[in-house]
DNA sequence: AATCTTGTGTGCACAAGTGGACAGACTGGA
DNA sequence: TCCAGTCTGTCCACTTGTGCACACAAGATT
């Protein structure tokens, strides 16, 4: 599956995240001696509110992580996803503050972990190394952005549709999601009952198949079309601002499908 | 009613933006002779979606900005306020990039605006210039975090009210909103009608009355009793990240009342 | 004072989503 | 192999919010 990639190079030996393997050879140098990584399991806690952030998370393979906002009776909110295209924690903020949200592991898998004070450090001696992370930084902007917009008006069979689509395409799994009907219903800040119904109508409609603990997608497009145009909107900003960072761009395993 | 400012000083010439208040004088000195204030009116566009980012626009006084995002149908969905508190346009992206979102003055008023390059080469050769730019930024983030929670989770009635005190905090109208019912609704993407139906509930509970085109606030504690936390918690935030930025906090024009 | 435009209050039928309940179906251990 | 725990499908009564319609009110203009 990896015949595609050609004469092997320095960029195939870093971490299969592509916010680092976008960088040039030098600006990865400067990072390339902090780098360590760590694999994790879903629901581990990468931060929590009032944490002091030490280090910046790049999400490798199929590894994701969500953006939780704690609420007054208890139950998190969901808010973005980030996968391999990106990373978390001290992106905007440069480090020297609590965190505000919680981040918590979706899908388990390998972390590149950077301290954040080595990051600035480097930021300072590169400045290209500087635009691209607040390029990344701009991108997760529209995405968050994106997100409040599309809680304020779309409806929940819209949403359901998005996330699913957005979470594959992150991971790279072509087809399957391994989410219970609670947790996608608890990650959109929604009924279960209403979540399962949803999926029971997608089902019968062809679109997907529903397994204890998953969810296998059989119709791509058809989930597209009852999906709202927010990740669209998204991946595009990406594109223009990351060309080839964001993972359904030539820097996926998967070259084809835009 | 400025009697509580003692001796005058350089601070007090600045424009009314908080963010450029806090500047020490050395790091403003370096914007300075860059600052440029102009008038603006309601509904005037700062930027659309695609824009090249050429200047940071400070909301001055009782100035207030929106971030919209298209949408597909044509009607945009506001997102978050941005009001004498902070800054609008390349504050994340650091400029060179197309702006994501639409900018739209809500209520009219003097912005300060300084060039997005400008910016960049003072933080350049300021670190704490650099940091209370991150800082701010990091708080703008939590901003949305907390609206995409917020539009998630929470009742229109809850979201009424906590948009009328969030305005009226940016504003330092102590009392009333210029908002028709229409205007409210689009800004939180729901129906005229419905709205009108919480205004009114509102009314008949003696919180507030209603003028044509405007909201007048009766009891505002009554208002926040009514409105989820999402404020409040993004207030915190700003308090602990950039203490004496947020409007209500002691640069407000009103000392009491945290 | 008559008129026009825009905003406001309210009624209604309907759609979307909630939250609790419960039976049945998987699956991982003991 | 059986049990216990979790996940899933579905029912129901109920709340929230939509979208349209229409009468009326408040300014603004002439």
């Amino acid at each position: 599956m990896d015949a595609h990639i050609g004469k092997a190079n320095e960029v195939d030996s870093r971490p299969a995240n592509n916010l680092l393997r976008r960088l040039s050879q030098a600006d990865y140098a400067l990072l390339a001696p902090h780098v360590a990584v760590e694999n994790t399991m879903a629901n581990d806690l990468l931060y929590n509110p009032g944490d002091d952030v030490q280090l910046v998370h790049f999400p490798c393979g199929p590894a994701l992580a969500t953006f939780l906002v704690p609420n007054e009776d208890g139950r998190d909110v969901e808010t973005i996803l980030v996968g391999r295209e990106g990373a978390v924690g001290g992106i905007v903020s440069e480090g020297f503050l609590p965190a505000y949200t919680r981040i918590c592991v979706k899908f388990g898998g390998p972390f590149a972990r950077v301290n954040v004070a080595k990051v600035e450090a480097a930021k300072q001696r590169s400045p290209s190394l500087r635009h691209i992370f607040a390029r990344y930084a701009d991108c997760m902007l529209a995405q968050i952005f994106q997100s409040t917009a599309c809680n304020a008006i779309h409806s929940i069979e819209q949403r359901t549709a998005k996330w699913i689509l957005a979470a594959m395409e992150r991971t790279g799994d072509e087809n399957s999601v391994p989410l219970t009907h609670e947790q996608l219903a608890t990650l959109l800040g929604v009924g279960r009952s209403y979540t399962s119904r949803v999926l029971q109508s997608f089902r019968a409609e062809g679109v997907l198949e529903t397994r204890r603990g998953s969810i296998l997608v059989r119709n791509r497009d058809g989930l597209r079309l009852r999906a709202c145009l927010c990740n669209d909107a998204v991946k595009l900003h990406f594109e223009e601002v990351l060309r080839g960072v964001y993972p359904t761009a030539e820097a996926s395993s998967s070259p084809a499908r835009g």
